[in-house]
DNA sequence: TCGGCTCACACATTTGAACGGA
DNA sequence: ATCCGTTCAAATGTGTGAGCCG
């Protein structure tokens, strides 16, 4: 098993509760279930894209990641209490597959199934305000078809098909954690469905891959004169980057001073109009997200603001994309008043690898407008922002 | 003969050490 | 001495395609 940062005495646990969970991986009666635990697929639209032609993931003897990856946002979690985040992949059925005349078919019956090798999120244990606070990736998890594999990776068949499988375990040692008694919650996405395979089968999902793994990027037809995004649609207020430039820096056309913290690298603030977050967070360069709503219901709630973890989808709360140049689902500038809607609004990584968006500002975007950032009554802070480039 | 697998390869991103300037 | 930003090489992640194997 992969088992990450664990402890000793956690892993030893986790490898206790697994046991249970291969012995009988569907009905787990005797442990509690978690309540209130809502998941949220990341980038949902992509694995569905990925899983209307059969989606499928190549396995490799010294292991292969999955691509898409498998994120997930989590909520309704005890923000006090500790949590293991561990995936499993289970096979879906007892077949064998076989792509012939462009579609997949059965060719046979399955061979045996390794089972009980899970992936341990390596952030685990962690408190749930941590895991609620950004998005839990599984993006190292690697898979293989190599059976005596030594590296903990998941064993899989080609040309069988699989379903991955999160769980969450609390980690609490006063509930009991490792006893039969441990609550623990499990889900599956439907979309997240593939067919292990050494090599590509249907042109299709190799087409995809290209076009959307960056590490793969050497194998896109069109290159030449490859600007930002954002640049290929000239405008008044942005400027043309090549792609090797680096990108202009949030504090170009943001500022903020004297802010509160709401985690280690967000702050909000509210005025009469908007409210607005700033989070400069885990990617080593910078990375960004800035979320401004107006009037209500707002892009965030107080409590949200409290506790650093805005969740707007979740209180049914719409925001908007702010800028036309910055297409939904994609990070940066989001706002309630024009009519693009935007889901989800936030996404804030740990593990650095966040997709942050182009920045559309150019260098000459200063700040020239200021308000106080507060937390409910509280004021704490300042933000400056120069309006007609945030497109207020 | 053929389907599936392995491996070397080119090309991409990511990571982290080394360096220099403030 | 420390911090911060930049540079660059190494490590790592990709799909490709030729060759191998059962």
């Amino acid at each position: 098993m992969a088992s990450g940062g664990l402890s000793t005495s956690a892993k030893g646990k986790v490898e206790q509760l697994c046991d249970h969970l291969s012995e009988d991986l569907v009905s787990l009666t005797s442990h509690q279930r978690m309540d209130g635990v809502q998941v949220y697929l990341h980038e949902k639209d992509l694995w569905t894209k990925f899983h209307s032609v059969m989606t499928e993931m190549i396995i490799t003897k010294a292991g292969r990641r999955m691509f898409p990856s498998y994120k997930i946002r989590v909520t309704g979690l005890n923000p006090k209490a500790k949590y293991i985040f561990l995936m499993d992949i289970i096979p879906i059925d007892s077949h064998r597959y076989k792509f012939a005349d462009n579609q997949w078919s059965v060719s046979g019956k399955a061979e045996v199934a390794i089972l009980g090798r899970l992936y341990v999120h390596p952030d685990s244990p962690a408190l749930g305000i941590h895991w609620m606070r950004q998005l839990v990736s599984f993006h190292k998890l690697k898979l293989t078809n190599n059976h005596l594999d030594p590296f903990g990776h998941i064993i899989l068949n080609s040309m069988h098909k699989y379903q991955p499988r999160l769980h969450i375990i609390k980690a609490d040692e006063k509930s009991g954690f490792g006893s039969p008694n441990t609550a623990f919650y499990t889900h599956s996405f439907p979309e997240t469905v593939f067919i292990a395979v050494t090599s590509y089968q249907n042109h299709t999902i190799t087409q995809l891959k290209i076009e959307n793994n960056p590490f793969a990027k050497g194998f896109r037809g069109n290159e030449g004169l490859d600007l930002h995004r954002l640049s290929q649609t000239p405008s008044k207020e942005y400027v043309l980057v090549p792609q090797n430039t680096t990108r202009p820096r949030m504090l170009s056309a943001v500022q903020v001073t004297n802010g509160l913290p709401l985690s280690e690298s967000c702050m909000a603030g509210r005025d009469a109009k908007r409210t607005v977050v700033f989070c400069s967070v885990m990617s080593p360069k910078d990375a960004f997200a800035l979320f401004i709503s107006a009037g209500e219901p707002p892009c965030l709630k107080d409590t949200d603001l409290s506790s650093g973890v805005p969740h707007p989808e979740q209180h049914g709360n719409i925001c908007h994309c702010l800028s036309p140049s910055v297409p939904s689902g994609s990070h940066g500038l989001y706002s309630t008043e024009p009519a693009t809607p935007l889901q989800p609004c936030m996404y804030i990584s740990s593990t650095g690898d966040s997709e942050v968006p182009d920045w559309p500002f150019s260098q000459d975007c200063l700040p020239q407008q200021t308000f106080s950032i507060s937390t409910g009554q509280r004021v704490c802070g300042n933000l400056s922002y120069r309006a007609d480039c945030l497109g207020l």
